[in-house]
DNA sequence: GGATACAATTA
DNA sequence: CTAATTGTATCCA
């Protein structure tokens, strides 16, 4: 090696991972052989070298390897035997992938270097030193920050997957501190995934703080004891040893006895033919055919290698037998032809995710002729991304400030509307910027494109815009929704990250790319400006990104409900659902400020009298509000027996842990409780409801979220109307304030047992079945079947008991679940699980083959196809097994209703329509819908609705038990419920 | 002001 | 023991 020359080292192991988690998962069309991160390490690989041989661009390597763990006992270990403890073994689809990966660096006639007893950090930073010494320069190509340290005037690193490159400007913009000071930085915070104890409580930015206050670890350790916050003071004194040992395990070694020199890692000449017969094997076509491009080979003539993989599963695609893909599923450009659904999703998202972004190319329309001609060419296509932008969250509340288009792939336009510029704060003092077209002129040409059921709307979270636009006046019809693509196709999978299935995580995740954040647009906190603030040009480029990353995502994901078999949940469950929720949140409910202000000041003054109580038995006044307070009065002050601890070792003051201190004869305690759900329902409720009134409408208006949950039920929040109280007599007056306009009235319809009664469809339990067929009480029949208690006379408590063990059942039961609900010993808990299972075998059956589903597929389905991920359901912690083994037990039941009643309300507005009712729905809470309509068709109507509740399952799924559903009428929701 | 913990509410 | 959202307290930047 000599000066000029420059090195690449490609961080093999960090990026399987990265990119196993990070990238959808793909699996090989024939077999079902995971390769999903075998796909991005090629395409990376590929672009690399790609980059390498085009002397115009980039910088060019004239050394490169890849870099791999060998085992993950290394000399760390002997410092610290916990070190990596914390790993669980890889997932069982990443595991065949390890050798996958290798063989690809060799297919690609790259270096593959791996060497007992070091990580491949250690091997980096010995070929970074090498380099240096030799004079040449080199690139770490991770994103790893424990490679960080090695980052200087010859070395940088590059993130592949987010095409960055990190220099010594961008680890200071990071982590605060220069490249040399990162091992100090490291040994502070520690690392909980490689299990580096670091130093409690102190986190990357309070590390870079004393690291620029003190310079250094050892000087900061020396002055521990003049840090002013306590907390922090007593942590870095108590825990410096742990920090110094923290700083070895996170000190590269750079004198590794390589096995490989240096200068065997000059790089060769490309052998296609062989790359090409690797990636036959992996059935990788579209960088297959781009391969044989570059090198001009005969991709044809060459056969897929034979390529040695650990792997014995074997299973084909689960597709639902007679379900194709409908006519608007067929996408442009569809080369689908002689490839299965999964290679065809699998080309076509490699695809999209290689093409560039450029904000530079997106236009701004400023004219109407401009405007007509991106709308003819958008019902040329027949399918345009749309979106909206607006000066708020709130689809009801919105101002339209402009929209933006997009075609394809990087063609995409902004159309401003109102932008503003100058000083708003005085009454007309600002004007509107130039360039714009008239309002009017601009929305009537843009009907015709959102009216055009020939042209296919693309949005992301499209109920917003559609909510928007009905508010200009503009109806939308055929539309397609990413979010909700997103959500039938991964469901669980993604849980954890923000939203999951909004746009930065889709982008991130299907396209590698990060959009412009909105914080960069409109900042944020007090000096946040609304986007017709925004400069138009800036506008542009963060609204245009909008609609064309919509667009790509489109392009990307859709195809992959064909390849999953999950065009009809789609299709049936999701689509036709959002005009109807969007006609609900729309329509809004009616609220009584008077009743929830009166409401307001009883329980307040209740409040008042019961906190005054409380510091009297307590003997001193606190903050009941703060369970630290309190637990201290309790357990501490008054030395009360401590029920359990919660999670960060505080005594637990949750309600179940007072009522059971109650029941022993302490007075206090209860009074707690009673002033809890006192100031609960005064904050949440009666304080915070009137808030929500529509200024125009006045009414409420929720926000449902359709695609908010893991098992397919939707949310509701700003405010949440699916919980309001109903439990106690206090709670259920705020019912009262939800009302019918003069002349109207509720109806409230809601299924009796709905889950149970799917329980007993699905596991197939014939006392279930037939308790239900004969309308019988159904936790009563429980209790007599596994206590031997008569039905008649029977005593409420074991009536309770066995409505605990039937609400367990469909939550997974678990011993300490139970115990904990009843107030019982495990020990009894268990036995009563006992007894169930042996007169119910069935349902233990139904749980035993739903976890084994689980734990095989990864997923879990409803009787409607839809699928819920659970991918943690194979970890190696016990705990978080179980947990997720529960969820999945519970899912297919709490998802199966939730489809049903999505059918039911998909159905409603045709046949309340053609009965010439004016019934509009306004809210769903899982199992009940609330109807208002003119008091004089609720006799009509209650029928009717009923029936499509009951028969929602139909024809789909023929029910083995029937559904029930009881409604009644009244002027409020207390009253019909 | 933002993140986290805890407790409340619902089905 | 399943699935959610909201409000207050608390700690830290």
């Amino acid at each position: 090696m000599k000066k000029g020359d420059h090195l690449f080292l490609v961080d093999g192991s960090a990026y399987i991972f990265r990119a196993y988690h990070a990238l959808p998962p793909l699996t090989r069309k024939s077999d079902g052989l995971p390769i999903g991160a075998v796909s991005g390490f090629c395409n990376m690989l590929w672009k690399l070298l790609r980059n390498a041989r085009d002397t115009e661009m980039g910088i060019t390597p004239t050394h490169f390897a890849v870099i791999f763990d060998y085992s993950s006992k290394t000399f760390r270990n002997d410092l610290y035997d916990e070190y990596k403890a914390n790993r669980s073994a890889p997932p069982d689809d990443l595991v065949p992938q390890f050798g996958l990966i290798r063989e690809a660096t060799r297919a690609f006639d790259v270096a593959c270097i791996e060497q007992e007893g070091f990580e491949a950090d250690d091997i980096i930073a010995t070929y970074c030193r090498l380099a240096c010494e030799a004079g040449g320069d080199t690139t770490v190509i991770s994103s790893d920050k424990d490679l960080m340290q090695l980052v200087g005037p010859t070395v940088g690193m590059y993130d592949p997957m987010k095409d960055k490159e990190i220099g010594v400007d961008e680890v200071i913009e990071k982590f605060g501190v220069p490249p040399e000071k990162m091992i100090d930085l490291q040994a502070l915070t520690g690392d909980s995934i490689d299990n580096v104890p670091g130093v409690p409580g102190i986190g990357p930015k309070t590390a870079a703080q004393l690291l620029e206050e003190f310079g250094d670890l050892d000087t900061l350790l020396a002055k521990a004891d003049t840090i002013k916050q306590k907390k922090r003071r007593e942590n870095l004194i108590e825990h410096a040893d742990n920090a110094r040992l923290s700083r070895e395990l996170v000190t590269l070694r750079d004198d590794v006895d390589l096995e490989l020199p240096l200068d065997a890692l000059t790089l060769d000449e490309l052998d296609g033919p062989k790359l090409i017969g690797f990636l036959k094997a992996m059935q990788f076509t579209s960088l297959t055919r781009r391969v044989a491009e570059q090198t001009e080979a005969d991709a044809a003539s060459i056969e897929a290698a034979e390529v040695p993989v650990e792997w014995e599963e074997a299973r084909g695609p689960d597709l639902d037998p007679g379900e194709g893909p409908s006519k608007d599923d067929v996408l442009p450009g569809s080369s689908a032809d002689g490839m299965t659904p999964q290679a065809f999703a699998e080309s076509r998202a490699a695809e999209i995710r290689d093409i560039a972004f450029d904000h530079e190319k997106y236009e701004t329309v400023g004219n109407i002729q401009h405007l007509r001609e991106w709308i003819a060419e958008a019902r040329e296509r027949g399918h345009v991304a749309f979106d909206t932008e607006t000066d708020s969250l709130d689809p009801m509340q919105a101002t339209l400030c402009g929209f933006s288009l997009a075609v394809e792939p990087g063609r995409a336009c902004y159309v401003p509307l109102c932008h503003r510029e100058g000083e708003g704060d005085l009454l007309g003092a600002s004007s509107l910027s130039d360039g714009q077209i008239p309002e009017k002129e601009a929305l009537d040409a843009l009907r015709d494109l959102l009216a055009d059921p020939a042209c296919l709307k693309i949005g992301q979270n499209i109920k917003f815009d559609m909510l928007v636009t009905a508010r200009y006046g503009l109806p939308l019809v055929n539309f397609d929704d990413t979010m909700l693509i997103s959500y039938v196709i991964e469901a669980g999978r993604t849980a954890g990250n923000q939203g999951g299935h909004g746009m930065d995580p889709l982008a991130d995740r299907w396209l590698g790319h990060k959009p412009i954040p909105y914080k960069e647009v409109c900042g944020s906190g007090k000096s946040a400006i609304t986007f017709d603030r925004v400069p138009i040009d800036k506008a542009t480029h963060y609204a245009a990104e909008d609609a064309d990353i919509t667009l790509r995502l489109w392009l990307a994901m859709k195809p992959r409900l064909v390849a999953e078999g999950v065009v009809s949940v789609y299709e049936r469950l999701e689509r036709p659902l959002v005009p109807v929720i969007a006609k609900m949140e729309e329509a809004g409910v009616s609220i009584d400020r008077q009743i929830l202000s009166r409401l307001s000041g009883e329980f307040g003054q209740q409040a008042a009298g019961i906190e005054a109580e409380i510091y009297e038995m307590a003997g001193e006044s606190f903050n009941i509000g703060s369970p630290k307070q309190l637990g201290d009065i309790l357990f501490g002050r008054m030395g009360l027996p401590g029920g359990s601890k919660t999670k960060t070792g505080q005594w637990s003051t949750s309600a179940r842990v007072l009522e059971d201190l109650a029941a022993e004869g302490h007075p206090l305690p209860r009074r707690i409780v009673d002033w809890r759900q006192l100031t609960k329902l005064k904050s949440t409720y009666t304080d915070a409801l009137p808030g929500y009134i529509h200024p125009e409408t006045r009414r409420v208006h929720t926000s449902y979220q359709m695609a908010a949950t893991t098992t397919g039920r939707l949310s509701s929040s700003e405010p949440n109307l699916q919980n309001i109280p109903i439990r106690t007599s206090e709670g259920r007056k705020i019912r009262t304030a939800f009302i019918a306009e003069p002349g109207n009235v509720l109806i409230s319809a809601d299924y009796s047992q709905i889950e149970l009664r799917i329980l007993a469809h699905i596991a197939d339990i014939p006392q279930l079945r037939q308790a239900f067929a004969d309308g019988i009480d159904i936790h009563a029949m429980t209790a007599s079947e596994m206590f031997g208690v008569p039905v008649e006379g029977m005593p409420s408590e074991v009536r309770r008991r066995a409505k605990a063990i039937n609400f367990g059942i469909i939550y997974g039961i678990s011993a300490f679940g139970l115990a904990n609900q009843l107030s019982i010993e495990r020990g009894e808990a268990g036995e009563y699980i006992k007894r169930y299972f042996e007169r119910f075998p069935g349902i233990r059956d139904y749980m035993d083959s739903t976890k084994a589903f689980a734990r095989e597929h990864g997923y879990v389905e409803t009787l409607f196809g839809r699928r819920a991920y659970y991918p943690d359901i194979r970890s190696s912690n016990h705990s978080v097994r179980a947990f997720n083994e529960r969820a999945a037990i519970n899912a297919p039941i709490q998802g199966s209703a939730a489809d049903i009643i999505r059918r039911a309300m998909i159905r409603m507005d045709g046949v309340l329509e053609e009965a010439k009712l004016d019934a509009k729905m306004l809210l769903q809470v899982h199992d009940e819908l609330i109807f208002e309509l003119p008091k004089d068709q609720a006799d009509a109507a209650i029928p009717l609705i009923q029936e499509v509740m009951e028969n929602a399952a139909m024809p789909a799924v023929d029910m083995a038990v029937p559904l029930q559903v009881d409604a009644q009428a009244a002027s409020n929701w207390d009253e019909a419920h």
